[in-house]
DNA sequence: TCCTTAACTGTATATAATTACAGTTACTTG
DNA sequence: CAAGTAACTGTAATTATATACAGTTAAGGA
């Protein structure tokens, strides 16, 4: 989609209220009244103008025939996080792969994000490479609980658990060795809890 | 909502379909043009029944000024498929437990439906139980692909395999037994293919 | 300075769309 | 059997809507 003046974002915008309120999509005169213009060509160029720019598909002859192009990121649905560089916080804009169209309320409790799984090492969790796991973004953790973890700088998806200062991470596949942690000697961590899967 | 006639029923869901296609509602004389009404009036007529039993809401004056009163759960969601009773068909509305709130274009091909997992037969390949399988309804199906199956009354989620008039169901676990099909013996229903799951 | 573009005004017209009115036919129900 | 209702035909009129054409003004770049 190529840029909009101001104008145009504001006619958008408008447009994609009436939307939500009305059901339809508005008419020309119905345009004309809302930004105050006096001439329905006012809005007619307008309309062009965004088809032109590709935010709207207009369906000629047909009344109301306005169609949005969305911005697939509008669709409110959860952020996708892909490989996450070393060193960077894991919730950062340049790590969001893209957003899913998935009701962040279909998990309990909420779920935050999605992360793209790496390996087979929670392989007999029923959790495969490729899958997308559903995070709750908290620091408070149970032990047994499947917990996304940052150490050194690598992110990793583990069962938790934790006996005073002594930290295991344990993989759900045989052929993974166990990760121990000390927290006194390593920084360890809790990006969240896993809430739930998705394999599309 | 008030007990639709059939032909109710017929012209609430083309008005559904042709929203979906193309975004806005349809005119009196493109319900004519589909259901092969000659007169505009037995539209008209329609319309004012489906209002007057609470299906839709009709704007006075407006062109395209029809609404959808929709259980909200409904219009974005996935049929979630719980039990399945003996010899019913699967999409049976008396099998739907609830609607769950995930794109079907979340998947490709497009879901359909969930399907709730019941048994561990499919261990291995990530499916656990109580996991919600997401089914694309199709007949065609290829041979190594995760269908849903339906034989003797028993619905079952199994990997596809076929040679002939013989079709091999196989799970992914060594604990349960292939399941051996000679088509010309035993009746084998195809309720579609595995496109996804989802783990809450 | 000329040219292009955004952002409009103002008028006009064809056509898209709603909607009223007058009927017909078939089926169901008290 | 009368009355109501579903499901239509057919015509007409009004209003809603899209859209062409002819302009104006202001800003910005070549």
């Amino acid at each position: 989609m190529q840029e909009l003046t101001l104008r145009q974002q504001e006619i958008l915008l408008w447009i994609r209220q009436y939307m939500v309120d009305h059901g339809i999509p508005p008419t020309r005169l119905a345009l004309c009244a809302a930004m105050g213009f006096r001439s329905p060509n006012a809005a007619e160029t307008h309309l062009r103008a965004l088809e032109r720019k590709g935010a709207i598909e207009l369906v000629q002859g047909v009344s109301r025939g306005i169609r949005l192009v969305e911005d697939p990121k509008e669709a409110s649905g959860l952020p996708l996080i892909g490989k996450v560089a070393a060193g960077q916080p894991i919730l950062a804009v340049a790590h969001i792969e893209s957003y899913e169209p998935v009701d962040p309320g279909l998990f309990q409790p909420v779920a935050h994000y999605l992360l793209r799984v790496q390996g087979e090492s929670m392989r007999n969790a029923g959790i495969l490479e490729g899958d997308l796991v559903a995070v709750h973004h908290t620091l408070i953790v149970q032990n047994g609980q499947i917990v996304v973890a940052r150490l050194e700088d690598e992110v990793t998806i583990k069962r938790f658990y934790r006996q005073g200062e002594r930290v295991e991470l344990r993989p759900e596949n045989p052929d993974f060795p166990v990760i121990e942690v000390n927290l006194k000697k390593q920084a360890l961590h809790i990006e969240g809890v896993m809430v739930g899967l998705i394999r599309t």
